[in-house]
DNA sequence: GGGAAGCGTCCCGCTCAGCGATACGCTCTT
DNA sequence: AAGAGCGTATCGCTGAGCGGGACGCTTCCC
């Protein structure tokens, strides 16, 4: 999936079986952890062991899940936190107006990061999840992050792979090269079912003083009956207003 | 602030380290770790070393700070998530329909753990966090999960030592009992200004078939302009909503 | 019903990763 | 100049962690 850690140290061992785990599972079995990080089978039980007994693991029928303690170490990282409680009043605002489901992601790597997806009982089927990492190609919230970036990750990004997630993601470097000028020009990024079939979306990063995208927000629905064009000007508001309030606060020194 | 862990195995120091790290913290210079966690200057300084490298730590001017990947990773535990899953939607009409803060807590020991909070601009200055812990007898939220609590935990509770944070906290547990008592009857709680000052709040709890609570749903306001019998329907509603579709789903098979 | 496969648990000797006392260099403050 | 506080580096000792392996259990399939 991403970079891994050190391998054989004590803690790069924890690390990795911590990170064997996927949003989507519920709890993993002792056999599927082995299998999933390479260790050894005595190493992982024993780990195990100890990561039940730091109260980061937790020991469930049919096997292990991430702990409720691991939460909340979670959400007291300050860069995620700083960002999130600046932007949820916005992000609110937005929902209220469109009612459909509210994303906000960060960049790493060559990656989205959604901090925050809000929406309400009528949302759309979109694969992401809070914590949730997407490619930035084929996303509106990456194709915003990415269109303000550096130029040299925007190289990077255009001259490596582009994985195809639907029919209609844009994978030719020089389709997207012009979808992102066309971003800048626009102050706005749509995606139209390039991620995940039936679902389009429209996007606005959230920039600094000095132009560069700190985060992006966007709105999301189901191809049916969600138009993107007409929510544009919402996603820019609520974007600007975050942008707004942290060059107020002056949150988010670095990064 | 709760139960320590084994202290001297590596994973424990590590642990340890993670959870010196408070939600306010910005970050932490290396001496504070130290004076924090009572260990060695050299082992902290050769622990934090390798938890940059797990990518758990962040080294920052100033120090350290919890990564973006922590918070990651404590997004993927997995009761937190269902029930957020499931809550989301309900909590969101919640605040459209009274734009007060609105919380989701769930019962850790003696304490309460908020696993989400939706503001907008004007939220109260409530102390509480998502991923925060709070006592249980000083909040709306907490005093719903232990009125409907098994009799030992309520018993427990009671008798151990009442934390005072404000003038008005009930620190009286012959009050207090009286107060569970009419909770149960009424079907909601409220706190008048026991955690904060200036802060009110009404909460409803989410019950299981048998009448368990699994987590709680508050409104929080000032006490300038907020009146929270006004809005308890509305918390009650919202409760029960998502205790409906929690049944439906049977998310949330143990704890 | 017997055998094989998969799983969780436990044991044990080897070795090296982690330990912490100590020291050093740097930046402020006094 | 002296001292305090901090971050960093060194360095032997030792026991924690390692992983090959064995064991008992259940499940599934011939």
């Amino acid at each position: 999936m991403a970079e891994d850690v050190d391998l054989d140290t004590v803690l790069g061992k924890a690390v990795t079986i911590l990170r064997a785990f996927r949003a989507e599972d519920k709890a993993l079995p002792l056999a599927e952890l082995v299998r999933r990080t390479g260790l050894h089978k005595a190493t992982v039980h024993r780990q195990v062991g100890e990561l039940v007994a730091t109260r980061l693991l937790d020991r469930v029928e049919g096997g292990y899940r991430l702990s409720g303690g691991l939460f909340e170490l979670g959400m007291r990282a300050s860069v995620e936190r700083s960002l999130l409680e600046v932007a949820m009043p916005f992000l609110q605002d937005l929902y209220e107006r469109t009612h459909e489901t509210v994303h906000l992601g960060i960049r790493e790597g060559h990656e989205v990061v959604y901090v925050a997806k809000i929406g309400g009982h009528r949302q759309a089927a979109a694969p992401s999840r809070t914590g949730g990492r997407m490619p930035v190609h084929c996303t509106a919230i990456g194709k915003a992050l990415l269109a303000w970036a550096d130029p040299e990750l925007r190289r990077e990004v255009l001259a490596g792979p582009l994985e195809r997630r639907t029919p209609r993601t844009v994978v030719a470097p020089g389709l997207l090269r012009r979808q992102l000028d066309a971003i800048v020009e626009r102050g706005v990024s749509y995606e139209h079912e390039e991620s995940a079939v039936g679902i389009v979306c429209v996007a606005a990063p959230v920039l600094d003083a000095d132009e560069r995208p700190l985060a992006a927000v966007s709105v999301t629905g189901p191809v049916t009956r969600f138009h993107p064009e007409s929510h544009a000007n919402a996603v820019r508001a609520a974007a600007a207003g975050i942008a707004a309030t942290i060059a107020r606060r002056r949150v988010m020194t670095d990064r």
